[in-house]
DNA sequence: TATTGTTATACTCTATAACTATA
DNA sequence: TATAGTTATAGAGTATAACAATA
């Protein structure tokens, strides 16, 4: 009984308390989830305003405002692209890798808490189905 | 080799492409996904505003406009308790209820379509977590 | 012409604080 | 006093449409 109700409950059920821990953690650092998000790209790159629309799955006029608001917290910063002047590029500032590795520790921690008491076996299986579906859904 | 980083990233980005798949059939029947939850809710009870924000996890001021919104749009209705004046009974409109089981089922075949190439066990193993787990983190 | 990004506008979602009505 | 719900207000997030600058 593989594709069955019971399953898609679970993954639904599994999926708003992930993302309810996300949007408390959040709320603790005054950030939204999708400025968590923001912060967990720009981690380990310098995306232009379109690369980062196209990860979030949003508008750019949407990331326009999303970066306004990061900007003002003095948590990204934009930087002109030197081989295409359309391009904006955006880069956290020290303050906010600090953040971005704060939070990103504290994601860790409390997932790693919520599993504790769940098999290793079952956990592996988590890692193989989100390596075999794709990330953005059909 | 547990709580892992590996397991959390699995698990955050399992639940990220569960949410995009709600958020666009949401947005396919023009609904947003706290809009979606709440006719899920709706489909087999009839609880008062503060049931209802203690579910979502919501200020009692959110449901108030939630509600509002869905009146306006013919999905819901309030309803007065006949033993507590001070309380309002949210209950899903017919159209409420068949919106309700078209995006139900919606869902479903999505998700069921995402999980084809999935192992058998593995999905249980989902089915397993999700009862292990508090619905609402720590 | 096509692409990148912004602005104007409008809506949903959310919380806090102050309020009314009922228990 | 305590609880249920609403309103006013403020801000974040989002999309659509129209625009300017650059390729």
């Amino acid at each position: 009984m593989p594709g069955t109700p019971s399953t898609v409950d679970a993954l639904v059920q599994l999926s708003f308390t992930v993302q309810l821990t996300l949007t408390r953690i959040a709320a603790e650092n005054d950030l939204s989830v999708t400025q968590l998000r923001l912060l967990g790209i720009l981690r380990d790159r310098t995306p232009s305003m379109a690369a980062i629309a196209e990860h979030l799955d949003l508008d750019r006029s949407s990331v326009s405002g999303l970066i306004d608001r990061a900007e003002r917290r003095g948590l990204v910063e934009r930087v002109r692209s030197e081989t295409d002047a359309r391009v904006i590029l955006v880069r956290a500032t020290p303050e906010g890798l600090a953040v971005a590795e704060s939070v990103g520790t504290d994601v860790g921690t409390r997932l790693e808490r919520m599993l504790a008491s769940a098999r290793p076996t079952d956990l592996a299986a988590i890692v193989r189905l989100a390596d075999a579906l794709p990330q953005f859904p059909v």
